[in-house]
DNA sequence: ATACTTGCAAAACATTTGCAGCCGC
DNA sequence: GCGGCTGCAAATGTTTTGCAAGTAT
């Protein structure tokens, strides 16, 4: 969690203008842990800010994910990808093309349950990002 | 892959009946290991299926999931969801509610990189799947 | 035969976009 | 003042649903 201050100079950094309804969609994630939806935080600061749009919450999430001052959890597809092997692997998604490659690895399988109070877990998987060979060549081929 | 009629016993033990759609959704999805979309799997079918409609496909993969013969890669959430913290960090989802708690665990902070061809990974996540506190509770004191 | 499924179309959501007017810097 | 942001509304894209007609067992 930031302050307000070093938020301001954050979005001073980035040239990026800091406006109320991006300070406060950034205070009320701030605020809480619980993860919550676009449209979830837009309810929550209808509250305080009756006259801000569902479209600027929108906007705003995506403007601090780009500034790294926040974060998406699980899938970067926004649409249901779906594998016809039940059997436990992970992936390696592809952030360039949304390519997902399976992972068969026994070592990614064992790990340990975490120690959170009361969470009875049935299993895990482990995505690791990055960008598949196809895209890391088109990179290193044409930087920019 | 299961064969043909592997996949007829499984019907017939859930007491579900097999469709030539159910047939073909799921050993086109078989056939393939690039994590195919609603969408995508339907494109591809209608050219064998030119009746086959989109939504059959959607009714069909939920009926597998539930039978259990494929799996949905990513999140359970089809809505995205927000995290005010950027550092390494991981989660556990529940799987009836959506609960989603953060994990802190430098073990699962250094997990190897997979040694797909040329992916080049920057970064991974790990989400436990299960039941938060709250719901086991609930699941436990009126089961079933 | 009959219960369940399919296909169609429409609805329900989640998210994005275009644009006129407003606001931070 | 100017460029970028906001709010509105409409568009887009994905997934779900209601219902009449068809089909597997």
């Amino acid at each position: 969690m930031k302050t307000r201050d070093e938020v301001r100079v954050l979005f001073k950094e980035k040239m990026v203008p800091l406006t109320h309804q991006r300070l406060a969609v950034y205070e009320e994630l701030c605020g809480r842990r619980d993860h919550p939806s676009a449209e979830t935080l837009h309810v929550s600061l209808k509250k305080a800010y009756p006259s801000l749009s569902l479209a600027t919450v929108y906007k705003t999430l995506q403007t601090l994910h780009e500034l790294g001052m926040i974060a998406r959890v699980d899938s970067p597809a926004a649409q249901a990808r779906f594998d016809a092997i039940v059997e436990t692997h992970h992936h390696a998604v592809c952030s360039a093309c949304g390519r997902i490659e399976d992972l068969f690895d026994p070592r990614l399988d064992r790990l340990a349950a975490p120690r959170a109070k009361g969470f009875v877990v049935t299993g895990h998987s482990v995505h690791f990002h990055g960008l598949c060979a196809k895209c890391a060549k088109a990179r290193r081929t044409i930087p920019h």
